[in-house]
DNA sequence: TTCATAATTCGACATATTTCGAATAATAGA
DNA sequence: TCTATTATTCGAAATATGTCGAATTATGAA
């Protein structure tokens, strides 16, 4: 992994660190049509102000915490009339869920000998 | 999803959230039996200072940092000898793979209504 | 026991983050 | 234009984080 993608992942996971952020991001990927795969040109928008709701933050830290995930790449966001619409590209959950899949980060000699000789045969 | 695992999963990226952080679990997921699913048994062990090695960070704050992941639940660790030695459960890749597999987050109705009327027909 | 190596704990300091309220901007409608 | 609604920006305060060096602990070997 270079360190322009670890920078990158790393700044999305800062900003899914905040539990109010995951929370606002996990309604975007909670709302998607049921039945379907979230997505792919189906994408639904909510706009701020639903988004918070029941979340107990001020409009000024909402604001600020859409900012943090849109800055990381995580959500789109585009004024409509007197709202500001989120939205969440499916690209972007593939992308960190590939992460995770370990067959995705093989590599073959990068680390050998990365434990003692002494306490690599037991 | 509850507040419980909101905050474990927050936490978890929390972790994470710092490229140093990041490159060390990213380690620890690369070095895994080259060809094979990683883990399953056969999880790899790298001990502390091996796992530093090329990070230029002072020995403390390795540790420090490595004791922020165990903490998030994120890497475990072993003391054998002189060394202590660190791995990844294969289950938490699984777990944050799936988090961000879309399907896996759909409900039905919870969010009707999230955008205000005038904007849901276009 | 004494020494060297691996790793952790502690305290300090600089920097970053979270959060709010007040003020401001953007827009739609009367 | 004036007003109400939606959302953002700004500045400040409290708290958290990242980092280091010095001291300490744990261990194996001479």
């Amino acid at each position: 992994m270079s360190n322009y993608e670890t920078n990158n992942l790393s700044a999305m996971f800062k900003a899914l660190s905040n539990p109010h952020r995951l929370a606002l991001f996990h309604r975007l990927m909670s709302c998607c049509a049921p039945g379907t795969r979230c997505g792919l040109e189906e994408t639904s928008r909510v706009c701020v102000g639903a988004l918070g709701d029941g979340l107990e933050i001020a409009p000024s830290t909402l604001s600020h915490h859409l900012k943090e995930l849109h800055r990381a790449g995580l959500i789109q966001m585009e004024r409509r009339g007197k709202f500001v619409e989120c939205w969440l590209e499916p690209s972007v959950l593939a992308e960190l869920s590939a992460f995770f899949k370990s067959d995705s980060n093989l590599r073959s000699n990068d680390h050998e000998q990365l434990l003692p000789t002494q306490n690599r045969q037991d």
